[in-house]
DNA sequence: GCCAGTTCAACAGGTTCA
DNA sequence: TGAACCTGTTGAACTGGC
């Protein structure tokens, strides 16, 4: 069973040299079985430039391109077989050259990427359910709640027949462990200021680590601390005139800009001059500038709005306090969550500057992955429950559970997601908000018009968190936890696909009308 | 003589009496149950050259190549079976190469060092927060450095003992029989870095697919093939769970960091200029703004303040200027260019922000690259040397061949890599120091405990070096420099990854201390 | 159908520990 | 010494653009 006949005519069996695979249209007509230019093997076509088998062509791929210097075992003359092709890769690969293969048919990396992009695209055709526009026609109500101020364009089909409450969730934030909430609806902008910036984890404090580190130039790392814990933690409260800040009109968007990108610029024009003097001062670490600040005020006021607002649009018809509310309860009670996150986006100054179109877009597309951001804010993790505000004595309580009755482990994922937030971070309301900003201003949601306007603003939400990550938290803990934030967004998306099926699994009939605007229901 | 035929090389790989193991392809049909060729023991599969047993392959590999003269305690032909086996090595170790093992299979002590290496390497790189090596202990002298702003935390060898240059050969005293031995070793001061000691041949694939995502054309998501489909639709696969589907969307992992980045830079400027830029406003060729200059503009600072602090920081004993240097004499300097490194290290922001852990583990691992990438900078063509200053007025010239002292081929791969790079390049300083902040911030070094923070550094320093091509050169161009110069970073892994080993075989007590720490000399 | 790349289970080398 | 284990490498089978 020696096929080792093959031994005794070494190399190629055509030319000695190269088996250069001819032409595609001209064949060769001396091959009737190919066979391996490298081993013998059993070939079935031209790899690389010569008539291979699959094995040498998965090694040429894998090792021609990495300079990696092999060593011969033996005398540099290795025969190379189907056998013996494993022995030795100096000499396989050195005969895959000789005998004609070129790296250069090797797809670079930048090919690969290429290829592997078109192939999702055209994956991504096939799959892609095409949902209907955003034509006026069909969006209604989405409309006349983004126009009108009042409420009175509210049509709810619960106004006639009442129906449960709640939803998974509206604004919890009060809630949250940061007494910020307890401040509760004033809007006193001073109050809820300092709570914003400063608060937060509690251990960190808001150590400016900038600040510390100028004032303990030597021994920047204290050597002691725990990776983890670490570099810089507990240090002095340093408490910046925050005051200031929140005097700071929005509008003026300008002025304070320019306020940034000075502050930004200083740090160059530290390093560049005097470098010496304050070679620490560093990119990171400061605390937020008022520019930033006020970015990050403005969010936490439009959420404020939210608390209050249910029970004047509609009329308290929550009936379902007597019992727990079904699923169907639930999902129509996201109706009334959806019109809190249209009055929140309305608060933010730089929604409104965008066409109603878009507006229009990212609410639609947008608004399942905000209400699951609530969710996970207002998790009650000792009740297992949401707890949302309704008036401002009444907070709602709805078990979780209730997502159990919905198909396929829904329940269960979305459980998983709340878990996988820290707590610190569910509780953190700036983290919050600014993770939902981010998912407002999704520049990739469907039928977005200006999409780099709205990209810039998301990308203004990354930086601001970045940048209050690192007012909290120091040096690589701040990094970390931006990436880790924003790998939740990326699981967002993907839990939302599942939660959107839901909603998409409805009778018509038996939804809210908002609902089946933004969902499209009717059409199916 | 077919015995010592393929002894020497695998030419016959089936000796009449073997019973080599046939290719895993080919299905042996007279082999039902394999069985050691050796002892008769149940073998699982071929070792070394032969189908054998566990307790054989552990047997062969452990005394093959021990020259070890064994003794037959009987008539130098005992029988061989799993009960016997024991009981004479000299007739076990003959049976083993009369079946046809072969000790040439047998790794060398370098390559096994080599294979040890790679795995911790890719060991640490999954598991991110374990703390292993780079303790307090075994890292004093870098510690020191970091820490210390002055100089005296240095301790030099050189400036105790002023040692031989010793010869190399005793080096290469490789007990390996093996050719390898053959390596030796060479420094340049930037080879050197090569041996830098971490090597790490992280593929830059997907990474680079992230990144070039950005680049590519203007309308890099022609809204179709963006991953986020509307609020509901299905974004990737349908069903399933957020935790599998995390890997499998990577992808849209790296948007969203692309995404970060670009914010990190654009936020602050863009808003300014006036956020309502055509939506179709290209991103590229525009010039830097000035939070991108800031950046780039830290790093030529941090360069500047490194070509002085050599004469301070150990007094000039720079025997050789008398004659050429010997290589170990250029790898004793390398101790000098790390300790420039570090400073310049030291002098940017960012890298101070990382905790001490970190800050250890990025320059051990990175500073034979960043050496070669100094090597680069500094070759001068004409004379075919490095330019080292030294003082103020004083530059040092070190001819580059004294690369060929090391044994292979290291000075020609050295001087392949140097001219593979365009005199344009090699003479931008900006692009070198970029480049040069890529790899310091390399999150995939051994022992990184904030990985994703330094990644995120990283490709900060990426999106930089695209930022900066973009606006020095158009579009197409930037893009293709773009994709040259990561191939470029790539090379340098393997570069100097392929002589790591030269490190490895240096003789710890010819070696400056902080070469010893850097490269773990003392623990072989 | 050709020929790039991708995937994954088996393979074969080293390492560990009793 | 050898069973158990760990990991990088191989290569058969498969995917997908053209
Ligand atoms: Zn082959
Ligand atoms: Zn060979
Ligand atoms: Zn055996
Ligand atoms: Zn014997």
């Amino acid at each position: 069973m020696e096929d080792y006949v093959s031994l005794t005519s070494p190399n190629t069996p055509v030319s000695p040299l190269s088996n250069a695979c001819t032409s595609p249209g001209e064949v060769h007509a001396s091959m009737s079985g190919k066979v391996c230019g490298v081993c013998g093997d059993k070939a079935l076509g031209c790899n690389f430039g010569a008539t291979t088998c699959e094995s040498c062509k998965a090694f040429f791929r894998r090792n021609a391109l990495k300079g990696k210097e092999f060593r011969c075992p033996f005398e540099n003359n290795c025969k190379i077989d189907a056998v013996t092709r494993r022995f030795c890769q100096k000499c396989r690969l050195k005969k895959c050259l000789d005998i004609g293969m070129k790296k250069e048919f090797i797809m670079s990396e930048e090919e690969r990427t290429v290829k592997r992009r078109k192939i999702e695209e055209n994956r991504m055709k096939k799959t892609k359910p095409v949902r209907t526009n955003n034509t006026k026609n069909n969006s209604k109500q989405l409309i006349q709640l983004l126009n009108g101020g009042g409420s009175r364009a509210n049509q709810r089909k619960s106004d006639i027949k009442s129906e449960a409450e709640s939803s998974f969730s509206d604004s919890d934030v009060t809630t949250s462990p940061l007494d910020n909430s307890s401040e509760g609806f004033h809007e006193s902008p001073a109050s809820s200021n300092k709570a914003t910036v400063i608060n937060s984890h509690q251990q960190l404090t808001t150590e400016t680590r900038g600040r510390m580190l100028e004032m303990s130039p030597p021994e920047d790392f204290p050597s002691d601390s725990s990776p983890s814990t670490a570099n810089g933690v507990i240090r002095s409260q340093s408490t910046m005139s925050v005051a200031d800040a929140f005097n700071i009109n929005l509008r003026t968007m300008d002025a304070l800009l320019n306020t940034a990108i000075s502050a930004e610029y200083n740090v160059v024009v530290d390093l560049v001059r005097g470098n010496d003097t304050s070679p620490l001062s560093p990119v990171r670490d400061r605390p937020l500038n008022e520019v930033e600040m006020a970015k990050l005020q403005e969010l936490v006021v439009a959420n404020i709005a939210l608390l209050a607002p249910l029970t004047e649009e509609r009329p308290v018809d929550l009936h379902y306090d007597s019992g727990d509310p079904t699923l169907l309860n639930v999902i129509n009670l996201t109706d009334i969550a959806i019109r809190r996150m249209i009055k929140m986006a309305k608060k933010l100054a730089a929604f409104k500057t965008f066409c109603q179109e878009d507006q229009i877009a990212l609410l639609k597309g947008g608004c399942t992955e905000l209400m699951i951001l609530r969710s996970v804010m207002s998790y009650d993790a000792d009740k297992g429950c949401w707890k949302i505000p309704h008036t401002e004595s009444h907070v709602n309580h709805i078990k979780v559970e209730v997502l159990k009755e919905a198909q396929g482990n829904l329940y269960e994922e979305h459980q998983r997601f709340i878990q996988s937030f820290d707590p610190l971070w569910r509780s953190d309301e700036h983290i919050m908000l600014l993770l939902s900003a981010i998912t407002l201003f999704d520049p990739n949601r469907p039928h977005v018009i200006h999409r780099d306007a709205i990209k810039l603003e998301q990308e203004s939400y990354y930086y601001l968190l970045r940048r209050y990550l690192e007012s909290v938290v120091g040096g690589c803990n701040a990094r970390s936890m931006f990436l880790k934030l924003i790998a939740k967004i990326s699981e967002l998306h993907i839990l939302n696909d599942n939660h959107v099926r839901v909603y998409l699994d409805l009778n018509p009939k038996e939804v809210e009308p908002l609902l089946i605007e933004i969902f499209d229901l009717k059409s199916r």
